[in-house]
DNA sequence: TGCAAGAAAATTGTATCCAATTGACGAGAT
DNA sequence: ATCTCGTCAATTGGATACAATTTTCTTGCA
């Protein structure tokens, strides 16, 4: 199979996969030898890709420290969440103006295969809820707004790894439908209301959680690396 | 000699001034070696520093072909107005709930510090009127929207470099003041409303292109700040 | 003369190597 | 026993060397 893609945005996707499904968790040490070694490439290759997830808000690097999986704070998640808001709300806007005639069934199509694995809670849940939002976006045509929107969707992800326990999708597959139904009936104001209400219920698990798993993961991961 | 900065940033940091300042004109070929000498570092520091100015539009790169300046097309251009509203509205919307005390002070300054360069035309008046944006994303505490209107504001820098032949600041500089007011006056509507239509009166001027130059003369005058 | 094929040059993609900084460990003094 | 200082190991920051690919220039042929 001839590689069409660089080894960069191989690694690079690999290890945001790993970050999202939580493989890899928050805090977690990405030193560029391990990873290397680990994919067959050499430190290079993994740097510049650590550069682009660094960019992304998924992994901070401190001075010779090194990368690890960025651990956002409760304020950093609020601002994240503030501007998922926002752009999100501009898609509603766009789509409720022009979305493209197959818009509605893949959505659809999408929401059936969220269907099809809900109760099973773990990371192709999380991960096919988050790629709902990234789908919607991209249906507005617009590549920047997309971009934006798919990389706080992923933080976002990443935040409800750190904070909440159980993803529970079930509400949220059943006001993913009812915000595709709201753009069909063109009702921006009802599509963003729920789409607010949606947004502020996972958000609100995330704090809802915050003070009593708060210190006991602190603790865990620093046991992880003495237990190393 | 004590460089608290890295290298990459250094250099990252050099070019994107020379891209908004259009010594770099858009689609302007960045040879890593090239660059690399003007500066006296190695290609290592210049790919991380393209890395980043491509992950945040000013460059593109072509599989082994390398990097050249972005040269947004006039969809893209639409798209990246598109979601610059849409921030620069949110952007105001948590300034008139929340300013710091210190907000009125900074913006007024810098729009006298607009004012000084009134009328002169160039690099420095594009890079101050694009600042007043950032800096009004900036006192929103939130650093990822801050994040994000930085760079739309730098594309929207490079799309005015392409499209528009002469910067023409003054009615900028006088729009500036009325959202300062109104955000002073809590009134986030009409606030709104003068961004807009600033934001459309600025992307409403097109224009064609000018002559390229040599890219290590321009770097020549880049690279002074770095000499040990 | 024009065109095509191939070789040469230039430039990027990747790996390896050296230097510099940081964190840890341990010895010695108070 | 604790604190401090110095040395050491580990890891990143940066540079150079090599391989692969693209572009260009040359050259042979119709």
């Amino acid at each position: 199979m001839t590689e069409k893609t660089t080894l960069t945005d191989a690694v690079h996707t690999l290890l945001k996969r790993a970050i999202i499904e939580q493989a890899l968790k928050p805090g977690m040490r990405l030193p560029e030898d391990t990873v290397g070694e680990q994919f067959g490439v050499s430190r290079t290759i993994v740097r510049h890709a650590l550069v682009r997830l660094e960019n992304e808000g998924l992994v901070v690097t401190r001075r010779n420290r090194g990368a690890f999986v960025a651990e956002p704070s409760l304020e950093e998640a609020k601002q994240i969440f503030e501007v998922r808001r926002a752009l999100e709300a501009e898609v509603i806007r766009i789509l409720v103006e022009r979305i493209p005639s197959s818009g509605f069934d893949q959505l659809e199509a999408h929401v059936r295969s969220e269907e099809s694995v809900r109760g099973k809670d773990g990371p192709v849940s999380i991960r096919l809820a988050g790629e709902f939002h990234t789908l919607l976006a991209e249906l507005t045509g617009n590549a920047v707004l997309s971009r934006y929107v798919g990389e706080v969707v992923l933080r976002c992800s990443l935040i409800m790894a750190m904070y909440a326990k159980s993803h529970s999708s079930d509400c949220a597959v059943d006001e993913h439908s009812q915000i595709i139904e709201a753009i069909r009936a063109g009702d921006a104001a009802r599509a963003t209301q729920i789409m607010d209400h949606h947004l502020g219920a996972v958000a609100g698990r995330a704090e809802l959680e915050q003070k009593p798993d708060s210190v006991s993961s602190i603790l865990s991961r620093y046991g992880k690396e003495l237990a190393t």
